[in-house]
DNA sequence: AAAAATTAAATGATCATTTAATTTTTTAGC
DNA sequence: GCTAAAAAATTAAATGATCATTTAATTTTT
């Protein structure tokens, strides 16, 4: 309980309220100020703990993946076989902690920025490689190979598809339901109609 | 050949160089110089034509809507059954004229941002109800309607996921693989590997 | 000559960030 | 437990940069 915990607790409550921020103003419209606002706090005190808007910026992507990969772990916690894993997968982006409107904002934010951001960049690249080669894993050992990377860009494709409806859409979204039309998809895709 | 020409011109110019200066800079950074300059003009000279940047980023916008109607209409004509119909569709949303690197930027910057701006918003959601309906159309002729919806959702979710790939990749992008490759998702979507 | 097009420069607004204080919390000696 | 010095946290205000837009001329086209 010493002073590292104030810090904690403010980097937390401040990386909270730029996701609502950026959610509800947009990152190409939200202010230092907007997020200070949010968090009932000030500009400056931002800087103070961040350094610049930026390094702030960077912090809210990192908690969003550290969201899902942490939904990965427990979803693949319960699955024993390939095709298991390849649904818990899928269960996991749409978990109840990540598939939330303003989660889903913020990841259409920052795929919009990325190209012109390295810092937005190398983490995009770095978490889609890691689904990819989940995906790739599980998938190779349900299907031959020639259909494989057809199957493993279809979910991709369509799991990011389906995270830009939710951003576009107002309104809450239905995580169960986007579990089951996922699993639905991908049975499609595997075993076809 | 009479006044009417120089403004159409001019603003065939700018809206392209619109275009560029976007995709290159990103829709939250670029600044009407970075336009002008683009276009070889200035940023009063484009107010002056546009009235304000805002509705230069809606003309732009609309731009990108009517090639995809265009090569919408270019496929279906030569589709004569539901089947190639609902592959014309798809062709169209991957056609060499709209699925270029800097059209998927564009529309990735116009996604990003529509749910903060009406203009735009209203713009999306006319396009979206009108690819919605035309795949419909097609399915309904092709499928059961339990799974109609399904693969419905399942191919414009994966249009829209192709085209982010498409926009975070840097590099040029390759229209007749992707229309390939669209054909074998939806072929397994439909009759399944 | 009149109209249209173009631009350099001015304007005014918005913001991230810095500065310079002030307030709050922690620490350490008694 | 108490207190004062030190450290951390907070903020109002200042700074300086960036931009869209307007203005007031000038140039080009009709």
């Amino acid at each position: 309980m010493s002073k590292k915990r104030i810090r904690d607790i403010r980097h937390e409550e401040l990386i909270d309220a730029a996701i609502q921020a950026i959610a509800e103003h947009g990152y190409a419209q939200v202010t230092m100020t907007d997020i200070a606002k949010q968090a009932g706090s000030t500009a400056a005190s931002i800087n103070y703990y961040f350094g610049s808007k930026d390094q702030l910026i960077q912090a809210v992507m990192q908690l969003v993946l550290r969201t899902l990969k942490a939904a990965n772990l427990r979803h693949l916690k319960m699955a024993e076989t390939p095709y298991d894993r390849l649904m818990a997968g899928l269960d996991a982006n749409f978990d109840e902690t990540l598939f939330t409107s303003a989660t889903c904002s913020i990841w259409l934010q920052f795929w919009a920025n990325a190209p012109y951001h390295e810092g937005l960049a190398r983490l995009q690249r770095v978490n889609r490689l890691r689904v990819t080669s989940h995906f790739r894993a599980e998938l190779r050992q349900l299907l031959p190979e020639n259909r494989m990377a057809t199957v493993q860009q279809a979910l991709q494709n369509y799991i990011d598809g389906v995270w830009i409806e939710a951003a576009m859409n107002p309104g809450p979204v239905d995580a169960k339901a986007a579990r089951l039309e996922a699993r639905r998809v991908a049975d499609l895709l595997l075993k076809g109609g």
